[in-house]
DNA sequence: CATGAATGAGCCTTCATTCAT
DNA sequence: AATGAATGAAGGCTCATTCAT
C-alpha cells in the first residue's frame, strides 16, 4: 500500500509543519519579547534545530507562512460573515463584527497580528503592512460602492477606508493589552457607530 | 563656586545626552532598516562607543529617552495648538490639525514614531503603546467634557477616543509610507470630518 | 544453495558500492566546488541517505574507495601501455603517453584526482599523496634500471623520479583548468622531451 | 603626544594582526587536518572570537593575507637571489636555489603553501593556484628570453615553465613530508640539472 | 535490508556591554 | 571622563551520522 504510506507520511509532515508554526505563534504570543530564534522555536516544537530546516527553507519562509495563515483565516472569516448580505452598509457592518469577534475569540492570533509582528524585523513589518493595506483596499471597495450609490457623502474613500481600519486596529489592540471594557455591548456599539457615523451614512 | 561648576557639568552632560539622542533619531529616520547599533549611534554622535555608557545605562534607557522626547514634543505642540480655543470641538479639531501638520512637517519624527520604533524590540513597543495610551486618555478627557455638555450622544468615550486616535495613526502612517494623496485638502478634510461625524457631533 | 545466494548478495552489494562510487565521481567532476555531501551522493546514486552507511562506514571510507579505484585504473592503463616495450626509455615514454592520454581523455577523472580531491579534507590529501608516491616509486624503478645500464648519468633517481612525476602533475593540471594549448603536438612533445632530456638520456 | 600614542596603537594593532596570521599558520602547519575555524584561530592567538573581526573583515580576508604574505616572502627571496646575475641560466639557477633553500629552511611555510592550502576550501585553492601560475609566468619570461637568444631549442615555453615549476612543487613537497634525502648535495644537484637539461641548454 | 526524517555539534558572524589605558 | 579594543553570548544555517519505521 504505497499509496497509504505516502499519504500517512505527508500527513505527518503537515502535522510537523503545523506544529512548528504553532510553536512560533505560541512564542510570539507568550513571551514579552519577540525573541523568536530558530532554536527556541525548535525547542518549543519539540524538534532539533536542524529539523526546522526540513520544513522551512529559512526563517523568513516561516514568517511568510505564519502571516499567510493568519491572513487567510481573517479574510475567510470576513468573507463568510458578509456572504448573507447584499446591502453595502450591512456588508460593512458584518465585516466589522467578524473582525471584532474573531480577534476577541482568538486573542493569541490578534496579539501576533497587532502587537508582535511589527517588532520582529523589517521584512516582517513590511508583510504585516501588506495585510493591513489589503484590508484597507477591500474596505475602500465597499466605500466606493456606497459613494456611487450616493449613500455616503463625497469624500476621499482611500482616507476613510484607512481611518476605518485604523479604528479597529487601535481599539482591538487596546482591548487585548488592557483587557475588555466592562460594558462590552456599549463599547462594541460605540466602535461600530463611530465608523458608521464617520462615513456619513445618510 | 562649586555650585556653578556642578551646574556647568550637568549642563554639559545634558548636552551630550541630547547629542546622542539626536544621533539615534537621525539614524532611525535615515536607514531603511532598524540597524541601530550602539556603535553607529556613538559614531554619529561623535563620541566613542564606551562613552555612550557614561550617559545611558543601556540601550533600553536610550530608547526611553528618545520616546520621551518625541512625546514631549508632540504634546507641547498640541497644547500650544489648543491654547486659543475654549470650545470642546474646536480644541479637538485643533489637536487633530496639530497632529497632522506636525507629522507631515517632520516626517522623520513620524517615521520614527510610527514606522521604525515598533521594530526595535518589545520593550520599545510597550513604551510606544504608552504614548498612544496617553493620547487616547487626553482625547477621552475632551470627549467626556463634550458628552457631559450633551454635545455628543451617549457612548463609551474610551472606545471613541481609541478609535479617534487610531484613525490618525493609520492614516498618517499610510501617508508617510505611501506618500500623500494628490488632493491633500480633500484627504485632510475627510479625515477630520470622519472623526467629527464619528463622535456624533450634534 | 546458500552458497549461491551469498554470492549473489555479495555481488549485489559490490554493484551498489560501485554505483555509489560512480555517483561520487560524477558529482566531483561536475560541480565547481567540492560540495559533495552524502545526501547529494546518495541522491545521485539513486539510494537513500541512510543506505549509504550500509555500504560505507563513513565518508572517509568512500574517499578511500574512490581513490583506490582511480589509482587502479591509472596503473592498469600504464601497465598495458608499457607491455609491448622492453627498452627502458620506450617503457618510460609509453608511461608518459598513457598518462597524458588517459588524463586528457577522461578529464573528469583527472579533475577529481588533481583538482578536487585535495580540497575535501586532510585525510584525503594523505591518500592522494600515496598515489603520487607510488607513481614516483614505479618511475624510480625504471630510472634505476636505466642508470644501471649506464643509459643515464649518475643521479639521485628518487629525486629525478619525483621531478618527473611532478612535471606531469603540474602540466596536466594546468591543461585541465586552463584549457589545452592550441598547438597540442608541440606542447606534448615539449613535455616529453623536457623529461627525457632532464633525465640525461645519452 | 598624540603622535606617539597613535603610533603605539597602530604598532600594537599590527602586532595583533601578525599574531592572528601566525596562529592561522600554526594551526595550518601543525594539525593533521586543516580545521581552521575562526574559533580555533582566535583561541590559538589568545583572543576572543569576536576580536578576530576587528582585524579581518571575514575568514576569506585572513586567507588572502596569509597567502599574500607567503607569496611576497617567496617572490622577494627569489628577486633578491637573482639580483646579482644577468645571464638567463644563472638567473634561473638562482631562482631554483632560492626556492629550495627558502622552503627547506621554513618548512612550516612550505607545508602551508604546498600541502595544506589546497585543502581548505575552493576559494583558497584558487588563490594558491594563482601563486603557482604567477611563478610559472615568471619562469616563462626567463625561458622566452633564452629561446630568443637561441640558448635553448624550440619548445612550448609555457609547457616547459609549467613542468619546471612542477618539479619543484613535487620534490620539495616530498622532502617536506618524507624527510630530506641523506645525500642532499646529490639530490639538490639532480633536481637542478634535471631542469637545466630538461630545458635543453645548449 | 532500505529508507529518509531527525539529530545536534559546529561553523561564521554580529553586537551590546565591559575594561584597561 | 573619554576612549575604543576586547569580549563572548547568541543567531541562522549546514551536514555527517543515526534510528525508527
Amino acid at each position: 500500500m504505497v499509496y497509504n504510506k505516502t499519504e500517512k507520511i505527508l500527513e505527518k509532515q503537515q502535522l510537523r509543519k503545523k506544529k512548528i508554526i504553532k510553536a512560533a505563534k505560541e512564542i510570539l504570543s507568550e513571551k514579552e519579547m519577540g525573541n523568536i530564534s530558530i532554536k527556541s522555536i525548535a525547542k518549543r516544537a519539540g524538534i532539533a534545530t536542524g529539523t526546522f530546516y526540513l520544513y522551512f527553507a529559512d526563517k523568513e519562509t516561516l514568517v511568510d507562512m505564519v502571516i499567510q495563515e493568519i491572513y487567510t483565516e481573517l479574510l475567510d472569516a470576513i468573507k463568510q460573515g458578509r456572504a448573507q448580505y447584499t446591502n453595502g452598509f450591512d456588508k460593512l457592518q458584518a465585516s466589522m463584527e467578524v473582525c471584532i469577534h474573531l480577534f476577541m475569540k482568538e486573542r493569541h492570533l490578534a496579539k501576533i497580528l497587532l502587537e508582535h509582528f511589527p517588532q520582529i524585523n523589517a521584512a516582517f513589518s513590511t508583510k504585516y503592512a501588506d495585510i493591513e493595506n489589503d484590508l484597507i483596499r477591500l474596505t475602500k471597495l465597499d466605500l466606493d460602492e456606497l459613494k456611487e450609490q450616493k449613500l455616503i457623502p463625497e469624500q476621499d474613500t482611500q482616507v476613510s477606508a484607512t481611518a476605518f481600519v485604523g479604528t479597529f486596529r487601535e481599539v482591538i489592540l487596546t482591548w487585548i493589552s488592557k483587557g475588555q471594557p466592562s460594558d462590552m455591548d456599549l463599547a462594541y456599539k460605540t466602535l461600530i457607530e463611530f465608523n458608521m457615523r464617520g462615513l456619513g451614512r445618510y
